[in-house]
RNA sequence: GGCCCGAUGGCGGAGUGGUUACGUAGAGGACUGCAAAUCCUCGCACGCCGGUUCGAUUCCGGCUCGGGCCUCCA
């Protein structure tokens, strides 16, 4: 039993998929130009997280998740102007960068990465159909769609025409017949990126990307739309006005999932106001991808998440304390292991809109180590046995663990002969170069910091 | 201005009409040569004002403050 907060609805809803066999969800990815910051990375995560629930409770097979690469885009072709390359030298090159960031945060390859610059013909076949029923118009090289012609409009993010008329803070394009009508195809310079459509060489608008993606590869309704917040009004918004438009009324989606920001300071965290803090940077700082995956599973996913050093370290301190637990345990086979063993209380606790604070806390009181791992791999932590090893060795040499292990015999040593000078100062020797010891009854240990 | 969220202990953050998770940090204790780790204990947290109620942090109304969207945006 999932229950998911729907967006259309403003409630929680229960998870209701239209072929349980073969669940649909679609999640709007990247827009290749630049590295993803850590508030980008939170939809990733947290959509990545619903989609091992989902298949936990229906079965590894059951789900068909996209999240699509648009990578053809006013940013784009001005980044790729001011480097004197080709747009798709940039896309490849922040696509592969996304990847590797990503990964790092435990996030696994959607099943379906669809490129919008590999889609144009759906997409032009989509704008052809919104032209023949009416609701679009071409005009000047571009191609708009008619909001007015869709009574619907706004059902989604909640606002009627006139308000979105008032609120306007763009001025009016002479070529559009309405104000809130918006681009599904513009021109292209002849030096600019483009394809030939009956409406002249050009190239596609954000929002039809995703509508006819979506219908190449998914279908006409789907079971979850994701995103971020910010993309309900006007991107989602528009994508339910085509597809509906296209597909004579049906829904796009049955549950309109959206996530909320990442936050720096008071304000949310984005490019437009340089508060950015990036994936890459924070890996270069040395915090391991899986310590940022917990800090972002450490809020509700619709509540914002103030981003500061101290959630790291408190998200790290809680991951060091989590692999403790389980150094005594570090013969349990992975193959074992999977996600066989997640307790109902996790179960249950994500599966009540997510509630990835609630399962963390539960995976808290566990003390069956196959419960832990399982569970800790539900939500994406990695705790495998690799590495339980690897957050003990990893980055020593083999030469230098016998150097610590030598260090540790002298230690024994010196406490034996009660020379506990000597003892201490090996003990900070270690300590400096991140080594640290603990005594027990049956000998030392020693671990990474 | 329109629409929409939120306000919980030092910090992060669940949740609930009445016994207040969990984590992290801090304090005390056990253990230890000392540490570390571990275990135990602790802190009268629910923005303000009304209302409903036997009883509200939880429901309702108002207020204050903060945030988001209003065609770049995860």
């Amino acid at each position: 039993m999932i229950r998911l907060y729907d967006t259309m609805a403003r409630e929680k809803l229960a998870f209701e998929p239209a072929d349980p066999k073969r669940i649909t969800m679609y999640v709007c990815g990247p827009t290749v130009y630049g590295r993803a910051h850590i508030g980008n990375a939170r939809p990733a995560v947290v959509f990545d997280t619903l989609a091992r629930l989902i298949r936990h409770q229906y079965g590894p097979d059951s789900l068909t998740y996209a999240r699509n690469v648009t990578d053809v885009d006013d940013k784009i072709i001005a980044a790729a102007e001011a480097e004197g390359v080709e747009p798709g030298i940039i896309t490849k090159r922040y696509e592969d960068h996304y990847l590797a960031d990503m990964g790092a945060l435990g996030v696994a390859p959607p099943d379906i990465a669809p490129h919008a610059t590999q889609e144009i013909g759906p997409m032009v076949a989509m704008i052809g159909e919104l032209v023949a029923k009416g609701h679009a118009y071409a005009a000047e090289g571009h191609v708009l769609f008619s909001v007015a012609s869709d009574p619907d409009y706004g059902a989604l993010s909640r606002r009627d025409r006139e308000a979105m008329l008032a609120g306007a803070r763009v001025e009016v394009a002479p070529y559009k017949r309405d104000g809130a009508d918006f681009v599904l195809w513009k021109p292209s310079t002849a030096d600019q990126i483009g394809w030939d459509s009956p409406w002249g060489r050009g190239r596609p608008g954000w929002h039809i990307e995703c509508s006819a993606m979506i219908r190449a590869h998914l279908g006409e309704t789907i079971d979850i739309h994701g995103g971020g917040l910010d993309l309900i009004f006007p991107h989602h918004e528009n994508e339910l006005a085509q597809s509906r438009c296209v597909h004579g009324g049906a829904p796009l989606a049955r549950h309109w999932v959206h996530n909320g920001f990442v936050d720096m300071g008071a304000e949310k965290m984005s490019k437009s106001l340089g508060n950015v803090v990036t994936v890459e940077d924070l890996l270069g700082q040395g915090h391991k991808g899986e310590t940022l995956r917990l800090a972002l599973l450490s809020a509700h996913y619709r509540s914002p998440l103030p981003w500061t050093q101290s959630l790291i370290e408190q998200s790290k301190a809680r991951l060091d304390r989590i692999y403790r637990r389980l150094e005594d345990f570090v013969f349990i086979d992975d193959a074992d292991t999977g996600q066989n063993h997640v307790p109902p209380s996790v179960v249950d606790a994500l599966g009540d809109d997510l509630n990835t604070p609630l399962a963390l806390s539960m995976l808290s009181n566990l003390s069956d180590p196959k419960e832990i791992i399982s569970s800790g791999r539900m939500l994406g932590l990695t705790l495998s046995e690799q590495e339980r090893f690897n957050r003990t060795f990893l980055g020593l040499t083999t030469d230098h663990a016998k150097q610590i292990d030598r260090q540790v015999d002298d230690r024994m040593a010196a406490k034996a002969a009660r020379d506990f000078a000597t003892a201490d100062r090996i003990r900070e020797e270690l300590k400096a170069e991140g080594i640290i010891l603990e005594d027990s009854p049956t000998g030392t240990s020693w671990r990474r910091a």
